[in-house]
RNA sequence: CGCGGGGUGGAGCAGCUGGCAGCUCGUCGGGCUCAUAACCCGAAGGUCGUAGGUUCAAAUCCUAUCCCCGCAACCA
């Protein structure tokens, strides 16, 4: 009696700020996963959560005058609703906050102590004093805090680590060895060729914030991300305190589905720490790829988030959930826009699946009076169909197997539209006229009711309302829904068909999208106040911040205004008018143009970030505005002395010329 | 020579363990009227970025090269 068992877990989302349609994906395809597993006999548990620790969540609750758990539960509680609303079938949501697993951390934390595998040590870094930060050489760009803008100096802390460097072979090994473990393909050579740079140990601890899981034996310390975030896995099932009972029954994991900019953490890091535990490894780790917008990433701050919440309340979950699964492959970005999205419905599911059922149930309604009739007078493509919807269920399950979520709902659709040719074939409504021909009608009515319930069977694990809405019409909305009836094609005789309303009624494409982008529109516009609301509020330390994140993104849609200035700083600047008289590329930078700029009887060199929008020849001979007084810097090897000024308009940079002779002061 | 992904009919993609180039949408023509103006059939349209090579045979393997996109770096 006892089942196969499949463990599947999500990633523990961030609760800084509420999800998107990348967290939903995710989470959906697990669902899925979770659902197909059930439904083809397994005992799975399926885990989701959040991770509520960090320096970052601290921060945002202290701006918004809350503490930190307030500031998690607000978010978390949202999150669960998402769920809730999505009927996300999942058995555990753990919060790195819970009892439960700070306690377990904390005796992982001890085991790997003991075991030697975490020493104490010095970090060493950039710190920030205001930010209390920590940068790294590379983060805090010639000198300054990224966060504020302020120089930062060497210092070092106290902290733990964690020997992962001991574990660099049998990390190789495990992924050259084991080629099931990470998928896709591209992500294991990846992760292979940053093995083979070299690991360093990694620190997991901090003492410059307080919001994580103290160290038992040494509680100024808070234990940092990955030892606390990862182990949600296994605290979970119980460990280390309760190990014989979920822990026995579902570790080691079967599937770890995250996201690709986490496969890392999740190939390398987390097989090392349960090595150091001794503790069987995950059997697979899947990275899957990013939901992209028209132009980029999603960003907050650009406002053009997609919102699940506003797609399902107003096309219901099942919708969004069939155009996740089905329209992108697994491990690849795939391009998200309203129109693509809504075209799968429109095409898929109305016009496809929701229409064969109304057409088939008022069918069977009119000539049969509802009853499903037996099968009696056999016919020429009745063969294919049957054949086709029994065996369907193979092809599902075979691409099910490897995450093919698309492929295996491409395979239910074929069914779909073999069954909607069907129909075309056998032109029931000429049968209909020739009472000698009713035996024939039966058997086609018949066949019809029984591929739309093994179509009811199959769609189930993703998207299970609109199954049991066909279910309903189909009058077996009390039968349970079983995979292995997929085989059978001899269950529906007798059943009463009740025709309802439309499944999935057919939208007006043009008109949706113009109120989705209404609404995006204006939740861009909110962003864009909020930002503006933010900066003129902001406390005199996050202004920098603000214009420097704006500065790096080059996304000056939302211009930051800046604080006024008086005369005497501006008299600071010596701005200059300046003749190219050569450029070249940076030899060791994309973005960056070498120009040597005469003015007056100076010529000196200047690097600009403008070789994206134009070339060293397009820049050769142009008279231009300097800033000469600029304080000298070298950019990737090169010096720049003063900056060349652009016009900016987010898109592309613009000269701003003058006629007046090079070395004129500007003012 | 920092790391990685990709260039396939109008659009978006699959194929890439070598064997007549496939899917969805769009376009054109036809069929049907049971159905949510849905459904079914047919057609046009690609020298699979470019140049070489291996092979009886290459989108698929090898070499070179051009171009895109992420990451990293970087925009004084």
């Amino acid at each position: 009696m006892d089942k196969k068992t499949f463990y599947i877990t999500t990633p523990i989302y961030y609760p800084s700020a509420d999800l998107h349609i990348g967290h939903t994906y995710c989470t959906v395809m697990a669902d899925a996963m979770a659902r197909f597993k059930r439904a083809t006999g397994y005992d799975v548990r399926f885990l989701t959560g959040t991770d509520e620790h960090g320096q970052k969540i601290q921060k945002i609750a202290d701006e918004n005058g809350v503490t930190p758990q307030e500031y998690v539960d607000d978010v978390v509680g949202r999150i669960i609703k998402l769920w809730d609303t999505m009927e996300i079938s999942y058995d555990d949501f753990i919060r790195t906050t819970q009892e439960r697993h700070v306690k377990r951390v904390q005796a992982i934390f001890e085991k790997m102590y003991e075991k030697g595998d975490i020493y104490k040590g010095e970090y060493e870094g950039l710190y920030c004093t205001p930010c209390e930060s920590f940068w790294t050489e590379v983060q805090a760009v010639d000198g300054k805090c990224p966060d504020c803008g302020r120089p930062v100096e060497k210092a070092s802390e106290e902290a733990y680590f964690f020997r992962l460097s001991k574990y660099q072979d049998r990390l190789i090994d495990l992924l050259e060895n084991n080629p099931e473990f990470l998928q896709p393909e591209a992500r294991r050579n990846e992760m292979l060729s940053f093995l083979k740079q070299g690991l360093d140990d990694l620190c997991i601890s901090r003492s410059t914030f307080d919001w994580g899981i103290k160290v038992p034996s040494d509680p100024k310390h808070v234990i940092y991300v990955w030892l606390d975030a990862l182990s949600n896995y296994i605290t979970a099932l119980g460990y280390p305190d309760e190990e014989d009972g979920l822990f026995a029954d579902y570790w080691p994991a079967d599937v770890h589905l995250v996201g690709k900019e986490i496969v890392r953490f999740h190939s390398v890091i987390w097989p090392a720490m349960l090595m150091s535990l001794d503790l069987p490894l995950p059997k697979k780790v899947l990275g899957h790829g990013w939901i992209l917008l028209e132009g980029g990433k999603m960003s907050k701050s650009r406002g053009n988030v997609v919102d699940p919440v506003k797609l399902i309340e107003r096309y219901g979950i099942d919708a969004l959930k069939y155009f996740l699964l089905r329209e992108y492959a697994f491990g690849q970005d795939g391009l998200y826009t309203n129109e693509v999205m809504l075209n799968r419905l429109n095409y898929d599911l109305a016009n496809d699946l929701g229409n064969l059922v109304s057409r088939t149930v008022a069918m069977i309604e009119k000539y049969d009076g509802g009853i499903v009739p037996e099968p009696s007078e056999a016919g020429e493509p009745d063969e294919d169909l049957v054949q086709m919807a029994v065996t369907t269920q193979k092809r599902v399950e075979k691409y099910m197997d490897r995450f093919s979520f698309n492929l295996a709902l491409e395979e239910i659709w074929k069914l779909i539209r073999r069954t909607n040719k069907y129909i075309d074939e056998t032109e029931p409504w000429v049968l209909a006229k020739d009472e000698s021909r009713k035996p024939r009608l039966d058997t086609v009515m018949h066949h019809l009711a029984e591929s739309i319930r093994i179509i009811s069977v199959l769609i189930h694990p993703f998207i299970h309302n609109t199954s049991e809405k066909i279910r309903e019409q189909l009058g077996i909305p009390e039968e349970p829904v079983c995979w292995e009836d997929t085989e059978r094609f001899d269950l529906m005789t007798g059943r009463k068909v009740k025709k309802g309303a439309p499944i999935f009624p057919r939208l007006d494409i043009e008109k949706e999208i113009a109120e989705l982008e209404a609404m995006t529109a204006a939740s861009m516009a909110a962003a864009k106040a909020k930002a503006e609301k933010d900066a003129g509020h902001a406390p005199e330390s996050e202004k920098g911040k603000a214009a420097d994140t704006e500065a790096k993104g080059g996304k000056p849609e939302e211009t930051e205004k800046k604080p006024e200035i008086t005369i005497d700083d501006f008299e600071k600047v010596d701005l200059r008018v300046g003749k190219i008289v050569s450029c070249r590329k940076h030899p060791k930078a994309d973005r960056l143009l070498v120009s040597q700029v005469k003015i007056g009887d100076e010529t000196r060199q200047i690097v600009s970030g403008v070789a994206s929008s134009y070339s060293p020849e397009e820049m050769t001979g142009k008279n231009v505005i300097v800033v000469a007084n600029l304080k000298p810097i070298r950019l990737r090897g090169e010096e720049s002395r003063g900056m060349i000024l652009f016009a900016d308009n987010g898109e592309r940079l613009a000269f701003v010329t003058t006629d007046a002779a090079d070395g004129n002061r500007v003012k």
